[in-house]
DNA sequence: TGTACATCAGTGAACGCGCGTTCACTGATGTAC
DNA sequence: TGTACATCAGTGAACGCGCGTTCACTGATGTAC
């Protein structure tokens, strides 16, 4: 959109002062730079309110002008997080029919997001957010994650697809612990042998919502 | 064991020094002040070397007479916690003979030691380990938990009590894996409304093991 | 058309904190002679 | 039995670092008159 202005993902160093008017978009300045660093780092304790204003290239007391300090931030980053992560899912689903495949396709992006953006991931849903902020209030990001992954088990139980007796949003809650288990493991422990990551998706998802283990079915 | 002396689990303050020849005591002092200082906040980071020599009562230099830094001394606290976890799985199924039953105890004890302690679970199986020191490399005491959950879980197949198609190795990758996720949400998200942790542990493991869901078989 | 002024978008010095790490040191105590 | 001395078990001051946060400030720019 308009101009790529030189400030524009540029390291340290030189800026342009914002006109007159435009000062809020330091703000979105300060959650790229945010995000940028979470990426390169893996790790939401490097994301400091002076590593944040260097990369960007203001003086560190600007990023109050934006955020009351760096716990609010780092909220308004995960906040992103959440955001992209759910349309990924809505955008990996989209034409599929199949609500087995569809649920699969689901849960793979949801283990992808999280191997591609490990700091970003790890802010999320790791213990890097303030507590009282955290996303595991009742109306979070995260719960509306949840239901979503809820009713994407409700329609494969509709078509019969899976364990009939099953409670969905128990089932939601078995197959996205483990997944994260599987996921934060593989972030944190990138030595071990792991096996493909979508094989042993799909087995986990498969066996904990009771789903045939061939695709058809 | 002999006289309890004064400077045993003390907290800050005074502290007599060690008498000649003993000063290897002071090791398992830091040791048991750096896992205090764990299972007090829970997160390891607050694990400095400065804060273990504080609670000890030393100054903090004297750190040096026994680890080369902070990260060493984080591997050996880590290593205790290991040895404990085992210790505590072995007792749980020491006099169990079904083999679905003393899986099922072996899980659920490892799930009560992570949430028991949970400073000290997340620096065994989290991200803050010094990576080159973590416990997945192929001798580890991760690795033996691991391949101790596969021959659990080999004889519950040898007794027909689970999915006899299954490769042990990765089924107890999924049991783990899932059951990590499980309870390391529960600790990082301590707001959310988990249902009773036992109940989603089993149902967790038979599930990945294909276990009928009745304890008998 | 010119100018005073309010506002906007930041700056820069300074604070105290805890951190890991270095270096030279100290004082008690056991042992060799 | 007495004593010199090596060793042991630490100490304490100091270093530079990055951190969050405070405070008073600055300079460009749009606008009202």
């Amino acid at each position: 959109m308009d101009t790529v202005t030189p400030q524009h993902g540029s390291a340290t160093g030189q800026r342009r002062r914002n006109r007159r008017g435009e000062g809020e978009r330091l703000r979105d300045d300060l959650l790229d730079a945010a995000q940028a660093l979470l990426e390169e780092t893996g790790d939401a304790r490097r994301l400091s309110l002076r590593s944040v204003a260097s990369r960007v290239g203001i003086a560190a007391t600007s990023v109050y002008l934006h955020f009351p300090d760096i716990a609010d931030l780092k909220v308004a980053v995960a906040s992103r997080g959440f955001a992209a992560l759910e349309e990924a899912r809505d955008a990996a689903s989209y034409d599929i029919t199949d609500p087995a495949e569809a649920l699969l396709a689901r849960v793979r992006v949801y283990a992808h997001f999280a191997l591609h953006h490990p700091g970003l991931y790890r802010l999320m849903f790791g213990p890097d957010l303030p507590s009282n902020l955290a996303y595991d209030a009742e109306r979070s990001p995260a719960r509306a994650a949840l239901q979503s992954l809820a009713q994407s088990i409700e329609r494969c139980r509709a078509a019969e697809m899976c364990d009939p007796s099953d409670d969905s949003i128990r089932s939601a809650l078995l197959v996205w612990t483990a997944v994260h288990g599987s996921v934060i493991l593989r972030i944190d422990r990138p030595h071990f042998p792991w096996p493909p990551l979508d094989q042993l998706v799909d087995e986990t998802v498969r066996r904990l919502v009771g789903m045939a283990p061939q695709a058809s079915c």
